[in-house]
DNA sequence: ACTATATGTGCAAGCGTTTGCATTATATTT
DNA sequence: AAATATAATGCAAACGCTTGCACATATAGT
């Protein structure tokens, strides 16, 4: 369908040189007299000539493009993360592809053949909530093709990874908690399947042990996040008799649907009850109150990736270690009274 | 770097047959035997091929592949957007390459080269805020490529344009206010060179006219939608002899800025003062009091605009039309008085 | 039996670049 | 002036797949 494109050779012929010194021209080789260069150029630039990027990577084998997988694109973390990325790879002469699981399973599998088939020259990836085996990881390594994983990662695959420190994370929101006085902390966590969230689930555990507090069972919930599984936890623990003083939520959308909920209850924050989120989004700072949150560091969380599969890419570094990310705990006025 | 990856070619040898007739079986063609085609596969799979879609690609001179240019990622009605091209893309066998221009004009024209490059068979874009000429439109349309433009658009380029209907939202925002008893109706625009803020700008002179409402030149503003330049402009407003009654922002994100800057004056919306965006997000539902919003059709522009330039693209359809899609004035709390 | 018609497979060119090696022209050394 | 190094360019194969055309069987029609 598309216009008949001038190629080298259009270029050559008019030129009456050969396509092989077009392309060295254009690549600007050090084996081309300036002279030819300038001419052949111009010639370029006239015959408006542009690069078949996909004729190249066939012959180079190689794509100078990099896949980037995560869950959503409408996310705040994520957007960072590929910002930081795009902010490495593009000064190395890569450009990126992204594409998004929707927390599907298959999606990713998909995702992964696909951009295996378009011979990408690495993947960075941050697994689907419901990955759970990483078969398709290995069949995806198999092509050659170096990745590495981000934030939701799966231990038992071969690569470096970089996440966020999570433990820590929830350590030190429940401490926070603690200090501020709430004593029935409850923890609306997510799929436990997931790394991310078990890891939170072990640090609220322990912390709340340590801090001398008690772990009440229906305080301590491992849900899917949706919107439904939030109104039904929150609409439990509202109308129990023993109520939570604090909520710390996985995420920070679920800290919003949380908020809603407590205020259609007429319950004020902080003073009748704390919230914490364990991610963070420009909205947090929009309601009444700010939210207290958890500060990722998506833009370096992305450029430390895309560095690392650089060095995998460019110097074929093999490793299977992983990144941690530090974070900051941001309080706002949802976690603490003013007595 | 990559491993050597099998190819048609390796398969073709071991089964003793053609390489052709390898690439046939594997498209299903129906000139291959079933049991040819059976021993084909089987033999693929069992040596792990993955097809080479650069090779593919250059052969059939097509990528498959839909570049998707907008200006930022992490926005609420691109992501949607996105979401309906995919939707119709994945079932028409074409993948979708998305790139930010974050709102520049040179990364809008350097994106568009490389599309070029990488040979999409088509494009769709919604143009950067900063975009005031087309030339590299036309030098990209020059190669041949389809393209079609949503939302921020330029009508003296050619080709089809899905857009909203700006000036009615307008129109019926302020229709709505004014019907709420609100007098003194504040814009808080955004750059005029932009068809979508011009549009905005239109319909709220007229429409403040047919309602017989005053049109205050300083409640009237063109800005870059900066949160600098919101604050300025509500500061100016809010500390002013003549306030505004209600405020109409070019979009939610500069709703949510200005609902905030507004209760840290202590001044109650919507009595004292009322408030409505020109675009939504799920953010304006977790503010207190909910902010009345236009409901854009994301999803729909998305598809529509995939479909007409699949039309383009596999039936040469060359039309220069634009499709104006309806929204929905969603009212809440923000905008109307309990008397 | 003897052309016509399917049916299944192979051959080889082509897609547009890149790149190792060969070739020629020019410059340097002895 | 001959021998050697250097610089600039051309040749041709390769990257992995697709596809028009030719070819060889097998089936059908008379």
């Amino acid at each position: 369908m598309a216009k008949s494109s001038i190629t080298i050779n259009d270029i050559a012929r008019e030129l009456n040189v050969a396509p092989s010194t077009v392309s060295r021209a254009l690549n600007n080789s050090p084996k081309i007299s300036d002279f030819t260069k300038q001419k052949i150029i111009e010639k370029a630039e006239k015959l408006g000539y542009n690069l078949n990027m996909v004729a190249s990577s066939l012959s180079r084998s190689r794509t100078n493009t990099i896949g980037v997988v995560i869950p959503f694109l409408n996310n705040f973390f994520y957007s960072e993360v590929i910002n930081g990325i795009e902010e490495i790879a593009y000064n190395k002469g890569y450009r990126i592809l992204v594409a998004q699981t929707k927390d599907s399973f298959d999606k990713e599998k998909e995702i992964l053949r696909t951009m295996s088939a378009t011979r990408v020259d690495g993947v960075i990836a941050c697994l689907s909530s419901e990955t759970t085996t990483t078969d398709h990881l290995r069949s995806f390594s198999a092509g050659g093709i170096p990745m590495v994983l981000f934030d939701r990662v799966r231990f038992d695959f071969s690569c470096r990874k970089v996440v966020i420190d999570n433990y820590s994370a929830m350590q030190q929101s429940v401490s926070h908690l603690a200090r501020s006085g709430y004593k029935n902390i409850a923890h609306l966590g997510g799929p436990s399947s997931c790394n991310i969230y078990s890891e939170h689930a072990k640090a609220f555990k322990d912390t709340l042990k340590k801090a001398g507090l008690p772990l009440l069972p229906q305080f301590h919930l491992s849900t899917n996040l949706t919107e439904e599984d939030i109104a039904e936890a929150v609409g439990i623990w509202l109308n129990a008799e023993i109520k939570p003083d604090a909520i710390i939520t996985a995420n920070s959308h679920a800290a919003l649907v949380v908020s809603k909920l407590i205020r259609e209850q007429k319950l004020s924050i902080p003073e009748e009850i704390a919230l914490t989120s364990l991610t963070c989004e420009p909205a947090l700072h929009f309601v009444e109150p700010q939210i207290t949150s958890i500060e990722l560091p998506g833009g370096d969380t992305g450029r430390t990736s895309m560095t690392y599969l650089l060095n995998e890419i460019e110097h074929g570094e093999q490793k299977n270690d992983t990144t941690i990310k530090p974070f900051q705990l941001i309080i706002r006025n949802s976690s603490f009274r003013n007595k």
